[in-house]
DNA sequence: CTGAAAGCGCTTACAG
DNA sequence: CTGAAAGCGCTTACAG
């Protein structure tokens, strides 16, 4: 170990080595031909000195940083303490670890105008960008796009989607899913608790209900929204039963947009002394846990994120190693139905 | 806007501008006089060109990163979902946000060795570090200081500690807080459910209901473990209601090292009929939230994270300034009782 | 397969 | 206050 105080350099492992900085440098990126005589010599000293290669120095030529942005908002504080959101990060990191990408946390701030964010990315501290759960006025997508960032979104921007690539779940038919299988179970007043509507998952959910409603020839008019917190699905839920008692009608089936929200609507179902699925039935959204726990196990639609995640890191790192050159790609995956109690 | 599909360099805004690169760079960055003429021509050159510097070339020759590590173990993959961990992971983000540094999420494997990790410390990609709930076995503490790279643990690390600044909070003392007040409602019989005991908090806490307990003259034999989740709590409370039945008493009050675990504590009684606090008194850990939303509301310690976090980050850039010369600091938080509705 | 040399894009003594 | 020059630590044509 050089105990110099400094860390060691390629030139002192060349030199340990007998080599040039050059041969030395080949042996330890293991990409061009070297003699074993010299690859053995290189990785004694590399052992021996503790080498690791100076990141910034290798970036500045090759011209990649080995780093991946995933960018998410911090519109919600709470963000954090979302499963979805916690799965997502579970996912990522290990997708990233997987090629031996780093994770860089970009949060962005509501009051910021983004500047902040582009400025960094413009520094070329990271070779792309995820992007997770923008909101309906950002034009984060256009931005990226114009920096020429290999970027990938997870969920469909809502402006600027035909310029970058991006996966998605197929919310509508998700939602048609659910009310088709409270339909079924003969449920006929079918209420939703959306998601807030600046979000994709928000508006696309309770959009692919009012059709399938629509559809069937059912009134779709009983629509409450909450932020996919339980509490704000307790609250929806009081609000929807007491608005259909007041129209004289009761409602007997829920499609509330996630699994928490479709919780707590089960909390205030129970406090009222309403059964599930005997009363009132219920399809939740995601499927990461929480459906499996309540009473009943909560029907719902699986959201795959594993398959998201994994797919979006695939499309950015060939749009990486295309050289942000590619034209965008899209894979939307289809929700499938678990049944299980709640309907 | 310079489109010739790369970024604009030092130099073309230097030449924009009429002056030299070593003026251009130095009215960017502010530190060193420039005439009033010459930073307005290097500022309207940044404009116009859309210029960042570029990150690798900054900090080859600055030695700093403007990043920060942070260091999270995925022993539990539920960590993410856990709301300690949530908080924490917010509040560095925003901590290292007002200081205009980012942060780079790392991930310690279990079944890594380290290797990957400390070679990625060695590459000089981050500044310093932020490590957070680490286990009994690692030697991270002793590896980042042979490092010498600058890092401040959240939580004092078991091995190594000498060497190495920390946050902390006095969990020996907040346990014994909580056994008194359980102790001054007239409770005799009191238990604890404990987190995982390779886990710092998980066992000083346990040893503070130990000490205290021993202190005022009553048993200290009631404890099961869990894994600070609501389910493992709700596990422990079982399996600690029948033991004490088992031993022909009853216990009357319980410590929970997390306000999850007392959450599920009180699930498991409500289901078997007892009362909080009329027939068992309870006592919680952490105050992020779900304390509030407990029937009844939870008596708990609330957890200084922020305090801790916003110190973490203090000394950190500290010591970092000071080249990771600077010898190892600790600031330990003492946290307070929140009486609420549960003892 | 190997080495000398150029160059990545910055910052910073140094001399003026 | 300013500029020419050196240098940060690597990789990669290029020539051999």
């Amino acid at each position: 170990m050089a105990e110099n105080g400094q860390a060691p350099t390629l030139d002192e492992v060349a030199r340990l080595a007998g080599v040039s900085k050059a041969t030395a440098s080949r042996a330890i990126n293991g990409r061009s031909k070297v003699s074993a005589k010299a690859q053995a010599a290189v990785d004694d000293a590399v052992r021996s000195l503790g080498y690791t290669p100076n990141a910034a120095a290798r970036s500045l030529v090759t011209r990649r940083t080995g780093s991946v942005a995933l960018i998410v908002p911090e519109s919600d504080e709470r963000i954090f303490a979302d499963p979805f959101f916690a799965r997502m990060l579970h996912l990522v990191a290990r997708a990233l670890r997987e090629r031996d990408l780093q994770l860089v946390l970009l949060i962005a701030q509501p009051g910021d105008d983004e500047d902040r964010l582009l400025h960094y990315l413009r520094g070329r501290y990271v070779d792309g960008a995820i992007v997770v759960s923008h909101h309906r006025d950002d034009r984060l997508a256009e931005h990226l796009s114009d920096l020429g960032l290999p970027c990938v979104f997870i969920g469909r921007p809502w402006i600027g989607a035909e310029r970058v690539s991006y996966v998605d779940s197929d919310n509508l038919d998700a939602a048609a899913q659910a009310v088709r299988a409270l339909v079924a179970a003969g449920r006929r007043r079918i209420a939703t608790i959306a998601g807030p509507s600046d979000m994709r998952a928000g508006h696309d959910r309770l959009e692919g209900w009012r059709r399938e409603l629509t559809k069937v020839g059912l009134d779709a008019d009983l629509v409450a929204y909450g932020d996919f917190t339980e509490d704000s699905g307790a609250e929806a839920c009081a609000a929807l039963l007491d608005r259909a008692e007041g129209d004289g009608g009761t409602l007997d089936g829920i499609f509330a947009a996630s699994d928490l929200m479709a919780q707590g609507a089960m909390r205030e179902l129970a406090s009222r002394g309403l059964r599930v699925p005997e009363d009132v039935a219920i399809v939740g959204y995601d499927d990461l846990g929480v459906a499996e726990r309540t009473h009943p196990p909560l029907t719902t639609l699986h959201n795959p994120i594993g398959q998201m995640v994994t797919e979006a890191v695939r499309l950015l790192t060939e749009s990486v190693d295309e050289g942000g050159k590619g034209s965008p790609r899209r894979v939307i995956f289809v929700p499938e139905l678990v049944v299980r109690g709640s309907v």
